[in-house]
DNA sequence: TAGATTGTTAATCGATTAACAATC
DNA sequence: TAGATTGTTAATCGATTAACAATC
């Protein structure tokens, strides 16, 4: 279905909302859904909404509008959130250990198998069933365990050869928290997070007039 | 020095990444830059780099390039760091306690002074000298210590409720975490973070061919 | 001075919006 | 059938890139 990579930046990035918007929908019962409702309640025109779908098919009905729960497994199936992925967590600090408790992830597919750490103080502990293991056998982990995703949250000076560790041993895809932009091979996925950047954003908002 | 609001949501979004690049040179002592120089490094072109830089002034001297640290000190006076503001927390959870163990958010003005949360076993303790307050003595607290910005870090069913509370209490920005997009009147800034947005996007990339 | 690199204008490209025929 | 709303093409708008004169 999907016309691959003709796809541009920032469809892709409205995708997530897509999803959760008709996900909520979904939830409170909403059958069906035109694009000039979902452009109101998304703050986006109903323009933009229909050539959006548009690149990867029509999923609506002239006359009638999308039917809400058909359209949410569309975008759950382009976004790959259909399949199930192993994941692990390089950096067992505090923002680690919250990604490893929050169990939205797990829903979507996101199975968090182990944590890593260089602290042997963590080393040997659990949070929310998940291992904390030594920083030093992540390698041979990530070939054993079939592990696709790696979520960097050590700090800022760890993160590339972290990063280069994970991509060696065949992981393909790097979640980044640590703030620096990590290089990656072609054929690596990767999202830099950055959470300061949007606060710096915020605080320009805040004092812009 | 800024021609606000004739800015673009683009141009703004990369001034933290600018500032982040920047900050990281003027640390290894480099002096001078050229957006060349800068261009390759950030993976932008050095037109758009000045353009940008353009929107705020000129910065730079020609055959010279632009001096490093000048233009940070610009940057972060453009994003409003030089500044100082109280924040608080809503929201004492996983994520919540991860951002308030995070000291860079305070070496760049913002100083997180107290935590809410609603759960009785977490009232009373501190993370790091924070202390963590009952969420019912939110509202006068921003006004006694007069607090500009507000973290969400709340369930996503609760995060209206408390930002409603913030901004009526006063708070000028609110950094939301919870997996909805609140609504704030028209003089309140505010960053819906989304995480799980950036592991969707990710996700799709890696699916991708 | 000559070389380098900016600031800025003009050209291009892409993304958003508008319009409307197709069709449920 | 008539009304509604899509899918899609065309028009507009804005952002990025290219070019170059200004100038350090």
């Amino acid at each position: 279905m999907q016309k691959s990579s003709r796809v541009s930046e920032a469809v892709i990035r409205r995708l997530p909302k897509y999803y959760r918007y008709l996900k909520d929908m979904q939830k409170s019962g909403v059958e069906r859904i035109s694009s000039k409702e979902l452009s109101k309640k998304m703050g986006l025109t109903a323009s933009q909404i229909r050539q959006d779908f548009n690149c990867f098919g029509g999923f609506g009905q002239q006359g009638y509008g999308y039917h809400v729960s058909e359209l949410c497994d569309e975008i759950r199936k382009i976004l790959g959130l259909d399949k199930e992925y192993n994941v692990i967590i390089a950096g067992a600090g505090n923002l680690g250990q919250a990604l490893a408790n929050y169990v939205g992830f797990e829903k979507e597919g996101f199975n968090i198998r182990a944590m890593f750490d260089v602290n042997p103080r963590l080393v040997g502990l659990s949070i929310r069933g998940v291992q904390i293991l030594d920083i030093d056998s992540m390698g041979d982990y990530i070939v054993n365990n079939e592990i696709q995703v790696g979520i960097v949250c050590v700090p800022k000076a760890k993160a590339q050869e972290v990063t280069d560790e994970m991509v060696k041993r065949g992981i393909k895809s790097i979640w980044n928290f640590a703030p620096v932009d990590v290089e990656i091979p072609e054929n690596v996925a990767v999202e830099n997070v950055h959470l300061s950047d949007t606060l710096y954003t915020l605080s320009y908002k805040m004092n812009e007039d």
